[in-house]
DNA sequence: TATGAATGAGCATTCATTCAT
DNA sequence: CATGAATGAATGCTCATTCAT
């Protein structure tokens, strides 16, 4: 059946409001929150500054709604549900990858400059805790204790060792970002990186 | 010999510039370097505005210096100077404690908050790369290699390694940070943690 | 046609612009380019100030404004356009008393004042060269050549001559100004002083 | 005899105010009053800051200072005094060579930018007008009578005449000024152009 | 609902003036 | 008297938010 006009209406809506919360996302990445000013978003959506407010109440408000949809990607997260039936090398080398290529698409510092804002305010930190954090240490430390049980790994301290390695993965980026051009790992090939990061996280730096 | 006037008036300048220095990296940790006004840095350095510009050009080369002096401190180099006398666990331990312990003295998140006005200025993060990053990894890749050519430890990639591990202690006290109360690490102790960490360091997650 | 509400917006939206311009004009006169103040443009226009740069991008790109409307009233020009029909003493009785009522309309010494910020500004000098000084020298210069070549004036340096003329009278106005009530002048009327100043520019001060 | 120490401190005392009142009307000859700071005018005069209010109480009172010097120097009054023995258009050639090194001498603009302050304030016009354009319009008043009441000048309007011939002076310069480097004038030689002035003022543009 | 001009509180910065040494 | 650091009022300008159309 063909759209009612109120149908109609009501997919433009959500396409503009989807369009600015897009454009603050990108905006606010760039600039962080202060230096975002809501005619660069307005213009970045090609609406006029006026309309921001009729979908969100304030600036503020609309950092909060970019941060609300920081949902972890189900893909992500689904990795994990067949986890079982993966060797763990195999896994690791699948998340790692997921991981860089999320970050590589979605711009480089993104994630990383929203970060700053999210780590300032009780209340996003609080959003994106529960949306983002708790999720996927939840997921890994059910994986690490099952493992752990199996006898596929020593027995660990499974909440220090999934933010132990979760935090690897994060930090790993901060220092590449913050190294920039002269980093070395510039010119480790992706394949490599990975492979090792693997093997140190399985074997640790000790000789066989 | 008592000073003379000449260097008391030296050092109350001194005093007055570190006053205000300190009231900024206050300041900017608590709030970001956008939404911190000079007007409150003065009240926090105790002086008046103006005073501000007769030791600094302007609100960013107050930043700037700020950055400048986070040096890595002295102690934390030097532990890699005697590294050879100790066993490579014992130095682990002794490293990760230092940091945690930088970090716990100096304010807990004052790190990472500057850490994202760093990231977003190519300036900033020349400075803090040649200050704080190259020194740290320049050192800790010279540790690995002599360990990995000596047998101590298997063959690394000694440029993703250090990287690795230095992120690792990064991310996760990002992620610490983002859990805040709710994070189970928070009942860990620190000997525990520490002591989790340097066998995952040491032998990876495999079972013996 | 009554005005659609496209035009309507238009008209007070130029007419905003002009009233910005007018305070300016006005301030600016009175207190000088430094010493005035936006806020006090702002209550001379009866807007907010903020506005003033929904119209204007600086302080100074108004002045540039301002002096960018100081063109010639073509009244003025037009004169010479039909000078060959009056006989010069006509012309120039015509002239002076054109230039003094100039003077008188808009404001007393606003010329004067604007003048001061225009020798300090080499853009401003331009613009006011472009736009007011050379159109009034080329018009006259064309007007003098032509009488000296049919001989009803004595052969002239025009260039010298009509800088000079023009200089009388900028420079006699200078002078009232400064010497303000006191000032002989004040008790000569318009009329005499215009043709004695006619007769000093056709005689000069020798006696028949 | 040898100057005592008293007398000794007076003189660098005065010494050091004229040189204060120097850079002074140096510097606000260069950017104006309000432009001005008392800093760039200390540094000058090779002074501390603090020392320009040992000597003058605001930066104004300093302005009203340097005003107050402008006296008419000497030399250009008695041209007056012995004007009598000389033939009008050698008087008038004398008197315009000597304003023309004036104004070369001190600066271009010096005069004419100080006048855009004089005109903005009561006090200071009222200073200039006694202390400069008084003496020389009274001098010029008295020339032109005597030489009108011996039959060597037609009758004339002293007041009038005085102020235009002053105001051509000024306001040539003025023009001259605002054209800059593309006036005509610029490639006129001095004596030429007095040469042509004097001739103005004497026959004005009639033929013979 | 969309628009975008108007608003004015808020900020970084300057600079004349003071005053302890 | 000389000094120059400290002061804080004043200013140009920005930008989130409002609201008449």
């Amino acid at each position: 059946m063909a759209p009612t006009r109120q149908e109609r209406k009501e997919s433009l809506t959500k396409m503009r409001e989807q369009q600015i919360l897009d454009a603050a996302l990108k905006v606010f990445s760039a600039k962080g929150f202060a230096e975002a000013t809501t005619t660069e978003i307005a213009q970045e959506a090609g609406v006029a500054e006026g309309t921001i407010y009729n979908y969100y109440q304030s600036k503020r408000d609309l950092l909060v709604s970019v941060v609300k949809t920081f949902v972890i990607t189900e893909s992500f997260l689904g990795i994990f549900e067949n986890a079982g039936e993966l060797e763990f090398p195999a896994l690791l080398t699948t998340v790692l990858n997921n991981r860089m290529d999320f970050i590589g698409e979605s711009g480089k510092n993104r994630l990383l400059l929203l970060m700053s804002e999210i780590l300032r305010d009780p209340e996003l930190k609080m959003i994106y805790d529960r949306q983002v954090i708790k999720p996927i240490m939840t997921r890994m430390e059910k994986y690490f204790e099952t493992k752990s049980a199996k006898g596929e790994f020593r027995p660990l301290q499974t909440g220090v060792v999934t933010r132990a390695l979760g935090g690897m993965v994060l930090g790993l980026l901060l220092i590449t970002l913050l190294e920039g051009e002269s980093s070395p790992l510039q010119s480790v090939p992706r394949q490599s990186l990975v492979a090792e990061m693997v093997q140190l996280i399985t074997e640790g730096v000790q000789p066989h």
